[in-house]
DNA sequence: ACAATGACTGAAT
DNA sequence: AATTCAGCCATTG
């Protein structure tokens, strides 16, 4: 990769990303919101496409749209990684829904009050 | 430099 | 309520 020309918005969706807590989701929506740009939800989802070879790891596997369903999950290692991921940290997902999505939302702007 | 693309979203139909 | 339209903006061709 070429040196970081404005990795910022990258590394700020990163650091957002890996602090949802095990067993919560979050949305793109709401990271973009909460980095201050309301309509860049587009952005943290390349970040995530490039979050792979990232250090430290990102759990871009907590990271759905706003309707709560898994529609980054072709980008994973396998078709159900995502789902797997999910499921082992007890967050339940049926047909590339996860369920209980009010209850186990998180969203930065509310949790992570600064 | 211009046009197209995308792990999205909110408004309009 | 469901589907379509149009903005959004960094990255890529």
């Amino acid at each position: 990769m070429h040196p970081n020309p404005k990795p910022d918005f990258f590394e700020q969706v990163f650091q957002v990303v890996r602090l949802i807590p095990v067993g919560r989701i979050s949305t793109y929506g709401a990271i973009a919101r909460y980095l201050g740009s309301a309509q860049s939800a587009r952005m943290v989802g390349w970040a995530m496409n490039a979050s792979h070879s990232v250090h430290p790891p990102v759990p871009a596997h907590r990271v759905l749209n706003r309707n709560g369903c898994l529609s980054g999950k072709m980008h994973f290692a396998g078709p159900q990684a995502m789902q797997s991921r999910l499921e082992e940290e007890g967050v339940m997902v049926v047909d590339d829904q996860v369920q209980n999505f009010d209850r186990i939302f998180w969203d930065p702007s509310m949790e992570l009050l600064l």
